[in-house]
DNA sequence: TTGTATGCGTTATCAC
DNA sequence: GTGATAACGCATACAA
């Protein structure tokens, strides 16, 4: 391969060295295209020897779609969310899209931003994981042929292809869990995000405590993570009457709580204390917390969305909310049986 | 907003809408150009009303740059590795780029076919996290105007910007710092990955032990991470004479070391061992954890980075490697002083 | 099968 | 400051 002048290799450059016209080049690459083997041989030849690559961005211009794919997503470094951009970059690959990740802060105008900017480079479809965009956003985005998908963002908004786990259901599941373990004094671990799904999270539960006749106290002490896991039990066993059982709405929170309850105030999980988390995130499964918690099926969720994608046909088909089973994980944070 | 046919917006409706040329759209949304005032309003309201936005894809084509930046990176849902990805796509969006994650295996052919994406998008840049690509393929790039950047992938290839970290210093730093306890019976866990980084802090710790007149064995037993961690504890405690202090060329082989050495062999850290890991991740503060480590870092990297990729000079310019200096992160894992 | 001509949405160059 | 026009690199309908 010859270095050249430091600019992109173009099609007409492989027709001329190859002594062909532009249009078979454009063939060759092509997939659906008929092209004589021989001519075919000199292209590939003359591509390589001169280094050219299609141009995918002059080919989507014409082309219907640019096979280019949005995430928005923020807080990536969180457990939970980078396992998110594994998979789809992944699934996405696999059927020969390639992914931007905008990140987000999560508010309404960083969300508007990274919305505009999926038209401007007229994505083929954006997935929404984190924050909520406006309705207007959305009806741009629909309108200009993108297809919309919001993950766990639980707004039933009529356009977009909603994909919710079923937090009521794990929820409850979760409530009932600790009821079995023996567990009488129940505590709730949320945060101040307000996310949708955590929200659902926290609302089930409480509701499957009262209609148990049990009233559990929610804590809300900050964001989404392990610092504020550690802040609501340094609250939550500093109180006379401390908790045998908690659910944290996520694992983050559920390994600082349960950090702080076993160091700082000398807890055992799970003979004296119970906790049961949410995500199934790598660290939950790791010794020192061996958390009971609910596994999001990431992987049957990243495969509904490829199924999706590659189905050529317009969104506009009524695509209902598709909901998944969260899988519960039964580890050793949460006490087998009621203590006698 | 009226919602339109299924199609992406163009300038010249809104030009018509607007009832001007074609080119005050354009100039009124690019940087630089002179419009009027009133033109500007005119062109601003019309482009509202349709939901149009500028086609980023057809402005890089005749545009020299298409502000794509793409990130080569395998296990994303890796702490260290979603940081990284965190980091950079912020970064990266602070200055107008936006970035392409392609995930690759590792291997040869993924990081191959992942080069060759780039170039199909034209991407301004490529920043290399994993894997190793060919000299050829990074000819290619270099030779098609890319900018090749390479993170503590350490192979001192002339044209494309390498960025390391001082591997050696660091660890040749672990090893004092462990013979500083009065650790005795030193040992080393890395992974059987082979990535140059992880080799150099390996080789570094055991030169300087070496130096020092002690003889560190290796343990390798598998891929970089925490299940791997907890097999080399398995079986460095297997043996007769036990280490009272490792250094784990990862954070996450750490812990996994630390958890069996804990759980299954009763040791306590840092009484009876102390451990060093590599990466200062999030989990390495937690409190069951507590450790040592050293930090990289990543926003200093990032940020030159972005440095980089904002000057418009061409990379031609002879960038040399550029090296950062790990930070030590002092926690409890390490004992403080010698045992009487 | 092959080549020619046209369109894709922008930006830049040029006259006005 | 404004408007026409020529690239930009590719795919494709059409004619050969």
């Amino acid at each position: 391969m010859e270095v050249r002048e430091r600019s992109f290799v173009k099609a007409e450059e492989v027709a001329k060295l190859a002594g062909v016209s532009r249009s078979a080049v454009s063939r060759t690459f092509t997939d659906g295209a008929s092209v004589s083997e021989v001519t075919r041989k000199k292209v590939l030849a003359a591509a390589e020897a001169l280094g050219y690559h299609v141009n995918h961005l002059a080919r989507g211009l014409s082309h219907e779609r640019s096979n280019i794919v949005c995430l928005l997503v923020s807080d990536i470094s969180t457990p939970y969310q980078a396992r998110m951009i594994d998979i789809a970059t992944q699934k996405l690959q696999s059927i020969g899209k390639i992914a931007m990740v905008i990140n987000t802060t999560g508010e309404p105008e960083g969300v508007a931003s990274a919305m505009r900017q999926t038209v401007n480079y007229r994505a083929d479809a954006v997935i929404v994981l984190s924050g909520t965009p406006s309705p207007s956003l959305i009806a741009t985005c629909l309108s200009n042929g993108q297809r919309v998908i919001l993950i766990n963002r639980d707004d039933q908004l009529s356009g977009p292809t909603n994909i919710v786990v079923e937090n009521t259901f794990a929820a409850t599941e979760a409530y009932h869990l600790l009821k079995r373990a023996g567990c009488a004094r129940i505590a709730v671990v949320s945060s101040t995000a307000g996310t949708p799904s955590l929200k659902a999270r926290e609302v089930a539960f409480v509701e499957a405590a009262r209609q148990d006749g049990l009233d559990v106290p929610v804590m809300q002490t900050g964001p989404t993570g392990y610092a504020t896991g550690m802040e609501a039990a340094r609250r939550l066993f500093g109180r006379a009457v401390t908790p045998d059982g908690i659910f944290c709405v996520t694992d983050l929170l559920a390994m600082g709580c349960m950090d702080v309850a076993r160091n700082e105030f000398g807890m055992s999980v799970p003979d004296e204390l119970s906790i049961i988390g949410f995500d199934d995130i790598d660290q939950a499964a790791w010794m020192s917390y061996n958390l009971t918690t609910f596994r999001q099926p990431l992987d049957s969720i990243a495969d509904h969305i490829v199924r999706l994608l590659a189905a050529e046909t317009l969104p506009q088909a009524k695509s209902p909310t598709k909901s998944f089973q969260p899988i519960p994980v039964w580890r050793g944070s949460v006490r087998p049986r009621p203590p006698r």
